[in-house]
DNA sequence: GCTGTAATATCAAAAAATCAGAAGGCCTCG
DNA sequence: CGAGGCCTTCTGATTTTTTGATATTACAGC
């Protein structure tokens, strides 16, 4: 028999509170109810999910790698639930620029997402660093660009951060750290760390670091973010993450906990950027439309495109 | 109302055969009831997933964008429902070396389920290129590495290869590659090439470049998977990926089709390596245990451990 | 313009899954 | 040794899902 949603929320609900009367009170049915569907479930799955006893329910090794899975699944799930779709049908060409990093941790599921709302969209991407984005732009051989918005310079080119995350320590649990009132760099370099390699997180590290008077104990750098939780969480040091790389929930066995810096950290701000005297086209739109929605940011109305956005309209008429 | 898994499958059944009634026989059950789950998901979901007429039931965009997720979703289901976890509770520290490519694209999540695995296993995790590892396995400074096992030299140290992946040509469906016999580098070298810089495949293709009189005509070089899969189903050049990246399922707009190349191209090739004369501990045991049942190699009886495998008793009967 | 065909939609009844509540067993703690 | 938690099992009630028959719609051929 296969298994259902409902299976996996009530095995959940009983992973996370350790009691299926629990559990049932939380998932507002009967006891017996969330007993029967956690029997099947182990039934269907071959394993035993749970260790018994008079206590609850505790998880058995293969349980925890079930929960594991489960909070994929309901995520997925959540994600599937929640589209927010683009609607029209824009056709044309769009000639994207974008900085390495953003391509490499930014850009690509949006890629997708984008294809699959726009299938008439033509998006040509270029790698090109963010000078050469601004010459590019103003040039007119992009269109419109995806970059950390913290580093434009021109004037003459419009930005728009779409997501900006703040960047906190993360420590393994009972951390001295934990403990303290405050903890700043000074701290953070007495300890192991931790580098991610990503996003331009080493260089933007160096910045922050170089204002203080400390620099890093660098044990390890890595351009995976999963092994620097992994070795985060198992107390072989530290490291400093923006809150992109946050997972909703943590996992026993994967204890991991942030503290915000005495010190101010820069937050990572990724957006769009284009010339100011650009008109935008359909496709500029849709492609913008897109982020917007994808990054909650309100909408703004789309009855007279082409059209450039009303705030550019006011340092640029020619729209 | 929470949307349901039956209807998940159902969605997808329609959403692939394009008809309900077709689905239906498929799934074997009623066509009306295909009919009812849909409609409610639609309800529930608060979109209309299918264009309906009189030939059949066609995705709308928001229907292709869930069923993307769809299929997440049942890829997920099937991992949780298929677990294969190892067994025993391994308790110990476990000093490992890697890669920076394998840390950085290969051991993430297997570091994760090692973790949920055996929680009292203690995994240090050290970054060193290939010719520091072989020095330190030997030193016994770790216990254990992963690399690309094809580069391992010294006779002292043993290797078995977990996963071994051969690269193909990438190309956009309809390309004109795919109606000639036989396709080369030569050939390749006349696209506009999108290159993966991750995993050393950088430096593997100047290997295999090399060995030819050809380049390629790197257009765009990226480290993200997923921005090369885009851009090469958008049209803007071809890829040689490793099957390591294949996923099983693609999506209407979404066509890529695969080549292999007249010449022989080197396959990736991950897997574990030790000193021949190290004893295995249960730490080792476990680490390679896990292994070799996440890439379904025949496991070895592990009655008599610690011990050294069996293939290398015969070169090493110090175990 | 019929008309046949092939598709989805609808509806009431039947079947299946799920649920609540009660009874029972096991364990722990006082 | 008894009370209180906790999980399990059982039974009948309830809800969800399926079925099978019956619209309804669009299109193609005559």
């Amino acid at each position: 028999m296969p298994i259902s949603l409902r299976q996996i929320r009530y095995f959940v609900a009983t992973a996370e509170l350790g009691q299926i009367s629990q559990a049932a009170v939380e998932l507002s049915i009967s006891q017996s109810a969330v007993t029967t569907a956690i029997r099947e479930l182990e039934r269907t799955v071959n394993l035993q999910l749970f260790e018994r006893s008079s206590s609850g329910m505790g998880l058995t090794p293969a349980g925890r790698e079930f929960l594991f899975h489960a909070y994929e699944i309901l995520q997925k799930v959540h994600e599937a639930t929640h589209l927010t779709i683009p609607s029209g049908n824009v056709e044309g060409r769009l000639v994207v620029a974008a900085t390495y990093t953003v391509i490499g941790y930014f850009l690509p599921d949006h890629l997708q997402r984008l294809q699959r709302a726009f299938p008439g969209l033509d998006i040509q991407l270029h790698e090109v660093n963010r000078e050469a984005i601004e010459e590019g732009l103003l040039d007119e051989r992009y269109d419109i660009a995806v970059l950390l918005t913290s580093n434009v310079r021109d004037p003459q080119i419009a930005s728009e951060t779409m997501m900006s995350s703040t960047r906190r320590l993360w420590v393994p649990s009972r951390h001295p750290f934990l403990k303290k009132a405050r903890v700043g760099l000074a701290d953070v370099a007495r300890e192991p760390y931790i580098m991610l390699t990503v996003d331009e997180a080493a260089n933007t590290s160096l910045s922050y670091w170089s204002t203080s008077h400390y620099s890093p104990n660098v044990k390890l750098r890595t351009s995976s973010v999963e092994a620097v939780r992994s070795m985060v969480a198992s107390g072989q040091g530290v490291a400093i993450l923006s809150d992109m790389v946050y997972r909703p929930w943590s996992l026993e066995g994967q204890r991991l906990e942030t503290i915000v810096l005495q010190e101010p950290v820069p937050a990572m701000n990724v957006g769009l950027a284009w010339a100011r005297h650009a008109r935008f086209n359909k496709a500029m739109e849709a492609f913008r439309a897109y982020f917007r929605q994808a990054f909650h940011i309100p909408q703004m109305r789309t009855d007279t495109s082409p059209s450039a956005p009303p705030h550019l309209a006011k340092t640029d008429g020619a729209g």
